[in-house]
DNA sequence: GACAACTTCTCTACAATGTAGACTTTACAT
DNA sequence: ATGTAAAGTCTACATTGTAGAGAAGTTGTC
């Protein structure tokens, strides 16, 4: 072993240097487990059994470190192979996202609210990938660049929307939910929530996956038929 | 006046009594002018001229306070006379909150954040309001009940998602918003992101309600689709 | 080895925050 | 006046992020 733990492991075991991944991924590793307001530099210090001023060394302070959590959890996004139909694809990767934000329910915040304070130019490259990705895909599917731009905004914006939907339903406990559920609604004064009061047992048994599907096959069909009207009018210059 | 403001203004102008409402607007205003973080107990305590433990009586905890602020923002969110066409309505919709979303940037990440710690059956009812009025709506044109729903969510997830999306990419300086665009696209590496950087102009000018619109067009193409489509199957029974 | 430069981590300290608990002031009903 | 409830204040404390100075450990050069 080249590298060695050597000598100095006699009192409270010298650990290995830290490294930003590893500070990344147990702050990541605590949100998941304790939600986002655990993830104190204090704790996320005891965590890793180091002072917690030793953090920032690797984060220049909170927000960064949060910006980091959430550059992990987007890195974890794979990239897939190309060889599908676009409509595919488009699919695929809204189910995997969707996967990855159920995964990591607390970190949902800081994945819709952080870029909020970064300019898309800035943002971390992992956060940017999936965007060229899509952008690449729409193009080979026969979208104009610009047109790639907007049909990706509609694709992401729906698909962010859907999991903040997913997640606001989603309780931890199912057999809760259908209790609060009953008691929240029963609270509706009856003339004003006719319709939402009705819907009791419907909203109780909630199926994420064939919701996004359904929305995606509504979205899918729409591009479709934009993307044949953009398709034939614009015949290429001689 | 039955009830009299009269004898204690002598020194610091003994004043009014708070109220919810007050409280809530100021921690409103407050967060539209100095942001999210400037909301803090003492501060909103200064702006009221009170201490800030009066608040208390307001609002049970900081938490609370956030909710309320959602809640008065949602509220402003006028219901609407119910003559047109329910396509055009849910476009009226999107706009109108698109436009409360601009005139509230910095309570963004409330509206889609805080709703995920409050199960849907026990929201305040600002916030569910809206919901009951689209079921309605969509009930009217046609769509089964338990359809209505998953057509609100599709809709309403569509929506939030736009609404994130414009905000990341707004700056409140339209000059400096080129400049760091064209900063950050000139520092990604050229060969990983040809699409994105290629687009740099596009990105520049972006017209939020146009996009929102086109993409309202796409998801109503979609279900008008839908609706037309299980309108004719299910005959009511005799 | 001796020494220096550098990286990594720790200690101490401070200002700011949310909020519990006891108290004071104000308003009003009888 | 006297009692009762509401509204507001004071004091105090634990917890947070982080600045600044330094200690400990590592590595390179002679």
């Amino acid at each position: 072993m080249t590298s060695p733990d050597k000598s100095n492991n006699q009192k409270g075991t010298r650990k290995a240097p830290l490294s930003r991944e590893l500070v990344l991924s147990t702050a990541l590793a605590l949100v998941d487990g304790k939600g986002l307001d655990a993830l104190t530099m204090r704790r996320l210090g005891q965590e890793l059994q180091r002072d917690p001023m030793s953090l920032y060394r690797y984060a220049a302070n909170r927000a960064a470190l949060l910006d980091g959590v959430t550059e992990v959890v987007m890195n974890e996004l794979a990239i897939l192979p190309e060889d599908l139909d676009w409509q595919v694809q488009l699919r695929k990767i809204a189910h995997d996202f969707r996967l990855l934000a159920l995964q990591h329910p607390n970190v949902l915040p800081l994945l819709v609210t952080r870029p909020l304070s970064t300019p898309l130019g800035l943002r971390p490259l992992g956060t940017l990938r999936p965007l060229e990705h899509i952008l690449a895909l729409l193009i080979d599917a026969g979208f104009a660049p610009a047109d790639a731009l907007h049909v990706y905004r509609v694709y992401y914006g729906f698909l962010y929307g859907h999991i903040l939907n997913e997640l606001q339903e989603y309780i931890v406990d199912p057999d809760e939910n259908e209790a609060i559920l009953r008691l929240g609604l029963h609270r509706l004064p009856a003339k004003e929530f006719p319709h939402l009061r009705a819907l009791g047992p419907a909203l109780a048994d909630y199926d994420g996956a064939a919701e996004l599907d359904q929305g995606l096959t509504i979205l899918l069909t729409g591009l479709a038929a934009q993307l044949a009207a953009s398709d034939s009018p614009p015949v290429p210059q001689p």
